[in-house]
DNA sequence: ATCGAAGTTCGATGATTATCGATATATGGT
DNA sequence: ACCATATATCGATAATCATCGAACTTCGAT
């Protein structure tokens, strides 16, 4: 396993390539988890995708600048990048007030 | 040419599909001119791609709900729907302004 | 009636993507 | 030392997508 995963420089990343990374119900449905603004673990997403898809959609959203992962043992913690929402700050809350009450 | 085109219900359209439609450089560009709420034609959207695939283009957001597309002759005037803004009203809003500023 | 212009649709193609299973790697527990 | 656990990575596959050019349709003008 990595033990030090890449994360981008968000304003690197472009509004279209942000979108396109929400774009997706899996990542959605991980987003509104996170919303809470709390680290979260593999367990707490309640997807119906197994173990090497789920990386995959992580992967996205942290080359997407907008997720962070703190490895710590095997386990692998997950929470919102707050580069990110201030790099698209009314568009990324507006997304996440959004898909957490209605995904 | 389709004398009419369809327009879905906004309502049946997931935030999902909307951010994937968002998430696209091309189509983002012609978000960002139909931001000035007015109608526009297809020599408004500065793009560089074909008369197909800017058709395609077309096509992806008025099927994600976002559009409303009025043909008068051989001409076919688009503008936002504002059924579609009163869906997701803070997400939207707040990409129309992030890329009319900044695309 | 014919022609050109505007825009959509169709068919093809190459690129990207979502998914899986298998493999690899690091860690923690015994 | 060994084994199970958690996760990432790899390779493959099927599906979706962006793009183009060609053909088609409608309309306006001559």
């Amino acid at each position: 396993m990595a033990r030090r995963l890449s994360h981008p420089d968000p304003r690197a990343v472009s509004l279209a390539e942000v979108l396109s990374a929400l774009g997706d119900p899996v990542r959605l449905r991980i987003m509104a988890v996170l919303a809470d603004r709390r680290e979260h673990v593999r367990g707490d997403f309640e997807v119906d995708v197994g173990p090497s898809t789920l990386s995959h959609h992580m992967k996205t959203l942290r080359e997407a600048g907008l997720t962070y992962h703190r490895m710590d043992g095997t386990r692998c913690f997950v929470s919102l990048r707050e580069e990110a929402l201030e790099r698209f700050p009314s568009v990324l809350n507006s997304v996440l007030e959004a898909c957490a009450t209605q995904s």
